[in-house]
DNA sequence: GCGATAACTTGTCAATGTCTAGATACCTGG
DNA sequence: CCAGGTATCTAGACATTGACAAGTTATCGC
C-alpha cells in the first residue's frame, strides 16, 4: 500500500539538530507499542505498518522485527494486553458495585477507551489466537464475563452469551459510528440506559453509582 | 441465492492445452466480486489482495481497478451489496413473520450465510463509507432495522438499539469463534434463544423461562 | 576488563497497490 | 459493411511494504 501521502525518508540516526540518538532507545518495545496504539485509532488495524511505526519511533525499518517477530507477533502483544486490561477493569467493576449492570458498562467503557486494543482483539485473522499469552488473557477475561452470572443460582449460559452480545455490539456499533447520532457522543450512557432493557430483573441493588 | 460465476471458461493466461481465453471476460466485474468474497471468507478482508483476485479470475493484474478503481471501491461496491441484500432479508423476515425476534433472527442468519459481505460492512475504515451507493443502501437497511420497533405505540429508540446491538453482538462474536462451543454451532437456533432474553415480553414469549 | 548477548542498522528481495500507456474487442452510426 | 469510438483488458513501471540475512554497537554477567 503506498497510502503515504507524502513519503518520508527511513529513519534518520538523529533527529534534526537534537542531540544524536543514543544507538538503544531504552525502551523501544513500549514506545512501539504505543505508536501503533495510536497508528491504528487513526486508521485501523488494516493499515497499519511496521515501517512507519519505526519512523514514528525514530528507528530503523526492521527494529520492531526484532522485538516482535512480524506484523502478527505485535498484534498478538496488543491483543494479550488488551485482554489482560480489559480482565481488570470487568474485575474492578464487578468488585466495586457487584452489579452486573455495570459490568456491561465497564465493558462498553473499555471499548471506548481502548479503542485500538478492542479492535484487534476481536479481529483472530490478524493476530495469532493460540499464543499462549492471548490464550491466557482471553481466558481470564472470558470468566470474568460468565462469572459473575456463573454465580447466580440457575445460571444460564445463554443469558450470559445475550448480555455479553449486548454490550459487545453496542461497543461496536458505537465505534463505527452505526448509531443514531441523537442518542448523543456519551458511550457510557448509553450502555447504562440501553442495557438496562435487558437486566433490569437479574440485578443485584448497585452499591455505588 | 449468490450463484458462483460460470458461463465464462477460466483459462488463465498461459493455459496449456485448453482454448486461449479470449480478451473480454464477459462478467469480469461480478467475477472479481465473487473471488473477493471467497478470499474474504478465506483470510479476512485485511488479507485481500487485488492481484491475487486477478489472478484467481485469470486476467491481468490491473484489471481490478478499471472496474472499482481501487480497492477501496472494491470494498465499498462489498459493502453497499451486503446492505442491499440485508435490507432484503429483514424485510421479507418482517412481512413474513411480524414479529422482532424473527428480524434479529435474520440478521444473525444473514450475517452467517454472507459472512465475507457483513465483515466489510462493518469496518468503514475499509471502504468509502459516504460513497452514495454504500450510504443509500445503509441507510436502507438502517430503518428496517428501526422501522419495525418505531411503528409500535410509545417507541423507544434506544429499545431499537439494544435490540439491533444484541443481534449484532451475537453476530460477530459468533463469526469470530468467541463464543462457548457448548452452545452448538447453528447460529440461528442460538439466536432465536438468546434474543428471547430481550425481546421476551415484547413478542410471543419464547419458551425457556 | 572482556566475552557473550541483546539491541539495533543496513541491505536485499518478492509482493502489492496504483499509475500510465498501449493493445484488443465490441458496437453504433453511416 | 465497415469505420471510428469506446469500453475492456494487458504490459510495464514505481514506490512502499513485510520479511529475511548479515553486520554493527551497546549492555550485561562474570
Amino acid at each position: 500500500m503506498p497510502a503515504g501521502p507524502e513519503a518520508v525518508p527511513d529513519a534518520v540516526p538523529n533527529d534534526a539538530g537534537g542531540a544524536p540518538r543514543p544507538y538503544h532507545h531504552g525502551d523501544l518495545r513500549r514506545a512501539l507499542m504505543q505508536a501503533a496504539l495510536d497508528a491504528i485509532v487513526e486508521g485501523g488495524p488494516a493499515n497499519l505498518s511496521l515501517r512507519d511505526l519505526a519512523r514514528r519511533a525514530g528507528v530503523s525499518h526492521a527494529a520492531p522485527a526484532h522485538h516482535f517477530g512480524d506484523k502478527a507477533g505485535l498484534l498478538s502483544a496488543i491483543a494479550a494486553e488488551g485482554f489482560e486490561r480489559l480482565a481488570v477493569t470487568l474485575d474492578q467493576a464487578w468488585r466495586q458495585t457487584g452489579s452486573f449492570l455495570e459490568v456491561g458498562v465497564a465493558y462498553v467503557r473499555f471499548a471506548a477507551s481502548h479503542r485500538a486494543h478492542f479492535e484487534v482483539m476481536f479481529r483472530p485473522e490478524l493476530y495469532r489466537p493460540d499464543d499462549p499469552a492471548v490464550a491466557r488473557a482471553r481466558a481470564a477475561a472470558r470468566s470474568l464475563l460468565y462469572g459473575p452470572l456463573a454465580d447466580s443460582s440457575g445460571a444460564d449460559p445463554r443469558a450470559a452469551v445475550a448480555a455479553w452480545s449486548l454490550v459487545h455490539g453496542l461497543a461496536t456499533l458505537w465505534l463505527n459510528r452505526n448509531l443514531p447520532p441523537q442518542l448523543g457522543d456519551d458511550p457510557e450512557q448509553l450502555a447504562r440506559e440501553v442495557a438496562g432493557y435487558l437486566f433490569r430483573d437479574r440485578d443485584r441493588p448497585p452499591r455505588a453509582r
